[in-house]
RNA sequence: GGCGAUGUAGCUCAGCAGGUUAGAGCGAGCGCUUCAUAAGCGCUAGGUCACAAGUUCGAGUCUUGUCAUCGCCA
């Protein structure tokens, strides 16, 4: 029976090129999770875009007096480029700066007021006289009221930690140019968090195989109480109010937080418009049992268990997500990445000098699915040249190797199977079924180990029946231990396909097999005695250990401005 | 300050309905092999299971407290 899987991404802020933190997390599982799934024969769609109207977009575009236009787009050119190599299989990989985008935003806001759960209120924000706008907390500091501090923040003082609002502050000022803002009122639309907060408790509480950080964290938030929450700011980069319904916004915008999350539905629809069938959204948001999956950072925990969910509440009809995998944070040697800082391996950089599947395969073995890990030149040395390169890589070339030289390119015919042949081939069956139970269930690092040990067993089975010596002495043997070894490839071709898309495409082609990886199902395709055999290539490059100084120096020069 | 997650061999992690000598991969040492990108296979060494107290006949595995790291909230 298929099933309708929606595997959601976290929408990237714009104001930087993407580095090795922002995909570990996200994209990675979430990729992994999709194309399992289309093989197993399962509907998928895997949306997601750059989140154009973030402040940090906004401001980078004042820093460098071009339009806030100019930045979102010359770096969501970039990212989206860097989606398509990296081989995250997008169904549509898009941006919240289009009409489509706008419309269904406009339309969950007036539908929220329809049902209502809307409201206007007054508040008093901080506004520059000097740069005639509003600042948020974020851009005006001043002196700490509780700990005398002079560098405390409008939301924070990072000297006593004390949360702060703006007009808490002593002496406030704008952290741009210096000058006094002045207080003045501003109405904003306001969305009625508490009225979900029950709904919300009940249908957590049955989210049993969330993970535990996930479920108590938003247990948590909840047993804080629900408030009510603006969603719309003074600022004029962003997704315009419906002037029709509500008067004087003109100059407001809805808020990010509550119109990029909005995304994951919009998307949906416009792959839909740009598929066959434009209803086809439906089937992931009204069919009552289709999944939805949200692959995000931790800090992005409530917004997708409480926030969003609420939306979707209020709306009416819509799926709630199934599950919201929230990973950790990956680091760099140590430190978290920082684009100020320049602290960071940045991805356009890495591909123009290494291929993607090591990097997929490296991130993959370390994902930060339980806590903060760490990307290191040395790990992803090792990762390469001693898993990959070593077990994966050499088996599939001895193997090929001995069997197109001894065979006459060509698959033997194995005949009737011994013990330890057969033994082997459950192995097969038992690794599809290991490897699929630990995806399923959002464990991406077992499922990866799962599938390497599937190479070990083969590399075992080869020292243990020596075909390159049977192939003289017992030519019949031979034939049977290399048939059941190059099943063994063409296994390891579809459990790998997940995590390392474009070396299990070479292996299938290593394999003579015609079609695809991706359609031949998630089962062991047998391998036709007789069919012919390419010549085999190595599947993966050894690198020079010597990258890891090179790269090293490579960050430090980046990060003294080169 | 409150909440949550994490803290197990050099590295990455399993183990946690409490029960014989705490496991795996990589790395290290030794040996075997030579089909293979000197790759593979086997063996060995390596751990006060963050720390302290408690429950128990018995605790990485439960309770409490402390510390550290990261995140969230106030």
């Amino acid at each position: 029976m298929s099933r309708n899987i929606l595997v959601c991404v976290a929408w990237p802020y714009v104001n930087s090129e993407p580095h090795l933190g922002h995909i570990a997390g996200m994209n990675v599982p979430a990729d992994i999770f999709a194309r399992y799934h289309r093989m197993v024969g399962n509907r998928v769609a895997m949306v997601s875009g750059s989140d154009m109207h973030g402040t940090p977009t906004a401001l980078k575009a004042v820093d460098e007096g071009v339009t806030p236009e100019d930045i979102a787009f010359r770096y969501h050119e970039i990212w989206a480029n860097c989606m398509e190599r990296m081989g995250f299989s997008y169904d549509l990989y898009t941006h919240t700066h289009t009409k489509i985008h706008e419309d269904v935003a406009q339309d969950v806001l007036l539908t929220l007021d329809k049902h209502g759960y809307i409201y206007e209120d007054t508040q008093l924000m901080p506004f520059s006289e000097s740069e005639q706008r509003f600042l948020s907390d974020r851009f005006v500091e001043g002196t700490c009221p509780a700990c005398g501090f002079d560098g405390a923040r409008g939301d924070q003082c990072d000297d006593c930690g004390r949360t702060l609002d703006p007009t808490d502050l002593i002496d406030i000022r704008s952290i741009r140019d210096g000058s006094t803002p002045v207080f003045i009122e501003t109405t904003h639309l306001m969305i009625k968090l508490s009225a979900f907060q029950e709904r919300l408790e009940r249908w957590v509480k049955t989210k049993n195989d969330w993970r535990p950080n996930v479920r108590n964290q938003t247990l948590g938030f909840l047993n804080e109480g629900l408030h009510d929450r603006a969603m719309t700011r003074d600022i004029e980069w962003g997704v315009p109010v419906p002037s029709d319904r509500f008067e004087g916004y003109d100059k407001k915008r809805i808020y990010v937080w509550f119109e990029a999350v909005i995304g994951y539905f919009s998307a949906t629809k416009a792959w839909a418009i740009n598929s066959d069938n434009e209803d086809d959204w439906k089937e992931f948001w009204h069919d009552s049992d289709a999944e939805s999956y949200y692959f995000q950072g931790k800090d992005n925990i409530p917004f997708h268990t409480v926030l969003w969910p609420a939306m979707l509440m209020g709306y009416g009809g819509l799926n709630l997500p199934t599950d919201v995998v929230a990973n950790e944070y990956l680091n760099l040697d140590g430190q978290g990445f920082s684009s100020s800082r320049n602290w960071a391996v940045w991805l356009p950089d890495y591909l123009e000098r290494y291929d993607v599947d090591p990097l997929r395969y490296y991130l993959a073995s370390i994902m930060p699915e339980t806590s903060d890990s760490d990307f290191t030149w040395e790990g992803y040395l090792a990762a390469n040249n001693n898993v990959l390169v070593a077990t994966l890589g050499n088996f599939v070339h001895r193997t090929l190797t001995i069997t197109t030289r001894n065979f006459d390119n060509q698959v033997p015919d194995p005949g009737e199977l011994g013990s330890q042949d057969q033994s082997v081939i459950d192995a097969c069956s038992q690794a599809l079924e290991d490897v699929s139970e630990s995806i399923e269930s959002r464990r991406f690092r077992r499922a990866l180990y799962q599938a390497m040990e599937l190479a070990r067993v083969g590399n075992r089975y080869l020292d243990s029946e020596e075909p390159w010596r049977t192939v003289r002495s017992d030519p019949e043997k031979a034939a049977k231990t290399l048939w059941t070894a190059l099943n063994v490839i063409s296994t390891l071709r579809t459990l790998f396909y997940p995590f390392i898309p474009f070396s299990c495409d070479k292996m299938h082609d290593l394999l003579g097999f015609d079609g695809a990886t991706a359609t031949d199902g998630w089962k062991r395709r047998v391998v036709e005695p007789g069919s012919p055999l390419p010549t085999p290539k190595p599947l993966f490059r050894k690198l020079d250990p010597e990258i890891v100084e090179q790269e090293k120096e490579r960050l430090l020069a980046q990060q003294s401005g080169e």
